[in-house]
RNA sequence: CGGGGCGUAGCGCAGUCCGGUAGCGCACCUGGUUUGGGACCAGGGGGUCGCAGGUUCGAAUCCUGUCACCCCGACCA
């Protein structure tokens, strides 16, 4: 099994010429400061936008509109709401010049002194700030409530280390920014985002989640409340997968958001944020991959079903291309993206193993001796299974193994996961597990300071406070005192 | 920012200790034979050895500096 994202990234071997054809790749400017920064091949950047457009529809389905927010925001907007700048400070890329200047050695240009910015301009590490500077513009009264908003874009968060896939330094993300007139419609809000951020992980990714709510040390600078979804990874570290934060009225107050409500008077507005990036695309990878290559959900895979004809010649070609045809057509119309590659110039051995490395849910390949029989090879990527059936009826049989795959891959996680969840009682035994990968289940006094030894001893967090499962009350591992409920704790990305 | 590693062809690496014609595998190009699990044979193209100084008749190799990247920490989605 491929424990680790690096796997997929990096291979010394021969193969690694067709690990280039891989999801992404990082290809990095020489010398240059978007070091942790990728590229997204085109084949990569399918997933993520079958991620988008999935998404896109639930969210719409829930009222919430895109928007478009600008790159730059001014450094007092970051400042207004102290606890926001204080968790982000330190990851911030600014722009402090507008121009740059013939280098008066002649060698290339410089930045010209004379062009400083006035006041600073930061990268939007989150746009908080800016959406809600705007947004002061945009309310006034209670009919203009709820503000339901989403935004697709970039992010740039310069960490201090950076891990592809996981935590680079720019990367893609949606962020919606949403505007109630009370605390429980913010707070239903919210919830409803990270039920939605579930339903898509375990439905479209195959991904099981646990949702729960961030113990304060963990939760989102500036909210009073966060959400996540939290998956295990196969090499049994965590996850973070989305987000969905409740903001109060932190927001409204640094940035002076207001409406009249019916009674006439003025309220200030609650706020909440939710997200989800590029990430969950290392998710994907980490999930359900094997060593040999990218294993995809059918629902996200660019290419659900490849077909690869077998041929000594042009006229054998010709013919396969004939009988695939209209299988094409009806694969096509039931909502199957197919590709039939016939392409020339590699031999079908070498593009079995390449669109196993690219993740294809199935493959079919069809050569003279099935033509003569009236069969065709079929192959599912998630148990490498192959099997020789009847070509009549294909089509249907496809679109249920599809179905199949979809819940395999994820039942398949999930006892994994929970073959990996432990619960335990005292410190001693926790100190021990959590070497050996998982969840760990086990009650905690709920005190910032106890939190903090456990994590400084053991390098385990409490990834969440489970919405779900068993509530019964108990004593901390660690002081003995009082414990309302068992929490998560594991090693994390 | 600490500790370790690394930088040589598109990718993966050898060569560095002990200075003296720039190497290998894969990929790429040409021709042929192949095609039911990553084809084979023959020929060919491609490098300011991360960058900058220094030592030397001569530096990928030695010295100094510097810049990246990877792994482990601190920080974080």
């Amino acid at each position: 099994m491929a424990k680790e994202l690096k796997n997929f990234t990096k291979r010394s071997d021969n193969y690694s010429q067709w690990y280039n054809e891989l999801v992404v790749k990082a290809d990095l400017a020489e010398q240059s400061a978007v070091r942790g920064c990728m590229v997204i091949k085109p084949y990569g950047y399918a997933i993520w936008e079958k991620m988008q457009q999935t998404l896109d529809k639930m969210f719409k389905s829930t009222g919430v509109q895109n928007a478009y927010f600008p790159l730059l925001i001014p450094k007092s907007f970051l400042c207004r709401e102290a606890e926001h700048v204080e968790g982000f400070a330190k990851e911030c890329a600014v722009v402090t010049h507008y121009r740059l200047k013939n280098d008066p050695d002649g060698k290339g240009v410089v930045v010209d002194p004379a062009a400083r910015l006035e006041e600073e301009l930061i990268v939007r590490p989150t746009s908080e700030t800016i959406i809600w500077g705007t947004y002061k513009n945009w309310i006034h009264s209670w009919r203009d409530l709820p503000l339901l908003v989403n935004q697709w874009a970039n992010v740039m968060r310069w960490e201090m280390r950076t891990r592809m896939f996981l935590r680079t330094a720019e990367f893609l993300w949606q962020e919606g920014h949403c505007a109630h007139a009370t605390a429980e419609e913010s707070e239903a809000r919210t919830v409803q985002m990270i039920n939605l951020y579930a339903e898509f992980a375990e439905k479209y990714m195959a991904m099981p989640v646990i949702q729960g709510v961030k113990t304060e040390s963990e939760r989102f600078a500036g909210a009073i409340n966060t959400y996540t979804i939290e998956a295990m990874m196969q090499d049994g570290k965590a996850l973070q997968s989305g987000t969905s934060h409740n903001l109060g009225q932190n927001f409204a107050k640094a940035f002076d958001v207001t409406f009249v409500n019916k009674e006439n008077k003025p309220e200030l507005v609650w706020a909440n944020s939710w997200g989800v990036s590029t990430r969950l695309m290392g998710a994907l990878i980490m999930t359900h991959s094997d060593d040999n290559g990218l294993v995809l959900p059918p629902h996200l895979a660019p290419i659900q079903v490849v077909i690869v004809p077998i041929y000594k010649d042009e006229a054998g070609r010709q013919a396969i291309s004939e009988k695939v045809a209209p299988l094409v057509k009806e694969l096509e119309a039931k909502g199957i993206s197919v590709k039939y590659d016939d392409a020339d110039n590699k031999r079908p051995g070498f593009k079995f193993a390449d669109y196993e490395i690219k993740g294809v849910p199935v493959r079919l390949a069809l050569g003279q001796r099935d033509l003569e029989n009236g069969t065709v090879e079929l192959m599912r990527r998630d148990t490498l299974e192959k099997e020789t059936v009847a070509f009549e009826g294909i089509a249907d049989h496809i679109a249920g193994l599809l179905e199949d795959i979809q819940t395999n891959l994820f039942n398949k996680a999930k006892a994994y996961r929970d073959q990996m969840t432990y619960t335990v009682d005292t410190y001693e035994e926790f100190k021990e597990q959590i070497e050996k990968g998982g969840f760990i289940l086990a009650h905690w006094d709920g005190t910032p300071e106890t939190e903090e030894k456990i994590k400084a001893e053991t390098k385990a967090t409490i990834r969440c406070i489970p919405l779900e499962g068993d509530t019964t009350p108990g004593t901390c591992m660690v002081t003995g005192k009082p414990s309302a409920r068992r929490v998560i704790f594991a090693r994390s990305y």
